[in-house]
DNA sequence: CGAACTTTTGATATCACTCAAGGGACGTGG
DNA sequence: CCACGTCCCTTGAGTGATATCAAAAGTTCG
């Protein structure tokens, strides 16, 4: 178990895990996000067509980016758990072209177009880890749509547990092999372009082999090395240090 | 038709329409651009796994980012057109998590990361504009990622064929309504996560709606609003001024 | 003119979807 | 504390879209 530090948070740990902070920078940060608002499940962080208006932070919780069909049918483009940032240029934009929106309950931060400003301006090492963030988010991005383009359901959704396992140990809220995972089969359909019947079965074949435990929104993984064998899970991606190399 | 000037090359234009480039930064950019290499066909610029040096910019011809499988199979996550420049971060990171290769004879330039440090630190203009770019990227990605995760194949192929449309406009590489697609049937295949045959019979259906004209790699859009309907394609993601406002 | 690649066609197989309904779990109000 | 509603998970049966395999026809290019 990853030791916690009282004055940390999840944001803090991650950036730290990328380029090591010093204590001014964290001292900042602790800073920013010193006052999170708790925000409901299911509840629009920002919507798309209106202009971006800062930035979020999630401290707890899931998130997510998502749009909506015509036909009502919606799609989860990515995940934002526990220190994870919506994009910092975002204010180049002059409307969102997806929305954003809690999945569980969350503790969130809004920060100003005005301190990111700063943060730019002033804090290089906090820009550096920021834009590392970006660019495995867009790797993130990638490996979803290979997951989505030519994997089957099942290899999919332990794609998915494999990679959610990786990123919520580099901010500590992972076990070795388990982590609460707040969402619904519903939710796990919209991510992985599958009907929530059939991520229903397949995660049935999963628990079937022995390969993981999932019950009242916790997952314990049984058996990590066959599941990433079978998702081809290769967490280079995520650029994060891993505890237990591949 | 837009009327191309000499000086110029689809990178400018490509920023230009972000931003409004200044006369010295449109002189500096042509200068940076000025010694294009040929690439033949099917080349990696970039090997996944190798560390990334310097930066590559389509100015001719497609490129794409892809991935390889362990069962042999690629799956293409973006399309560089002329124009277009991989992520100007990635020298933050220590190794590439997919390659970049050309799908058709390209003119590449290779920018060196000392002069992409040179524009972050002296050229605030162009700096915006490749800013910008980094976010139209990853919003084109997101939409990837919903096309196929939800749309059915003749949709997904549609979609594909209306943002290239506008895409290639923006740099002067369409008409109204048609541009060359140096692409066979297999690229378009493992870009929408179809198989070859499915991608064949898709085209066919479309051609016999009289909605396409496609032979040898040049493509007609017969009826772009009912095509555009069908693939429920909406263009603010690029975030280019459109012409023909959708 | 032949070799290699690409597109097209046909036949069959399968994975995943849809529709429909039953069974839990959980919270709320009486 | 029970009754009820709601949301989520589960199961079954039937269907459909897309994959796979195989081979023919067309195209490109040295």
């Amino acid at each position: 178990m990853i030791q916690l530090n009282s004055s940390s948070n999840a944001f803090i740990r991650k950036l730290d895990a990328f380029v090591s902070l010093s204590e001014p920078e964290k001292a900042y940060l602790a800073q920013i996000t010193e006052k999170p608002r708790f925000v409901e499940a299911r509840t629009d962080l920002v919507s798309e067509g209106s202009p971006p208006n800062g930035v979020f932070l999630i401290l707890d919780g899931f998130a997510c980016r998502y749009r909506l069909r015509s036909n009502g049918a919606r799609h989860i483009s990515a995940y934002l758990v526990p220190g994870d940032l919506c994009d910092i240029d975002v204010a180049l934009l002059d409307q969102m072209d997806h929305s954003i929106g809690t999945l569980s309950p969350c503790q969130v931060v809004r920060i100003e177009p005005e301190t990111i400003q700063d943060i730019l301006e002033h804090q290089p090492g906090i820009t550096r880890a920021l834009r590392m963030c970006t660019l495995v988010d867009e790797a993130t991005l990638r490996e979803w749509l290979v997951n989505v383009g030519c994997r089957s359901a099942a290899e999919r959704i332990a794609h998915l547990l494999c990679e959610l396992l990786v990123r919520l140990q580099s901010v500590g809220l992972a076990t070795d092999n388990g982590y609460d995972l707040p969402l619904t089969q519903v939710d796990l359909a919209d991510t992985t372009g599958l009907s929530n019947v059939h991520v229903n079965r397949s995660l049935q074949e999963l628990r079937r082999q022995g390969l993981i435990e999932l019950r009242s929104k916790r997952i314990e993984i049984l058996d990590l090395s066959t599941l990433r064998t079978l998702a081809e899970f290769k967490p280079s991606y995520l650029h994060v240090k891993t505890r237990a190399a591949a």
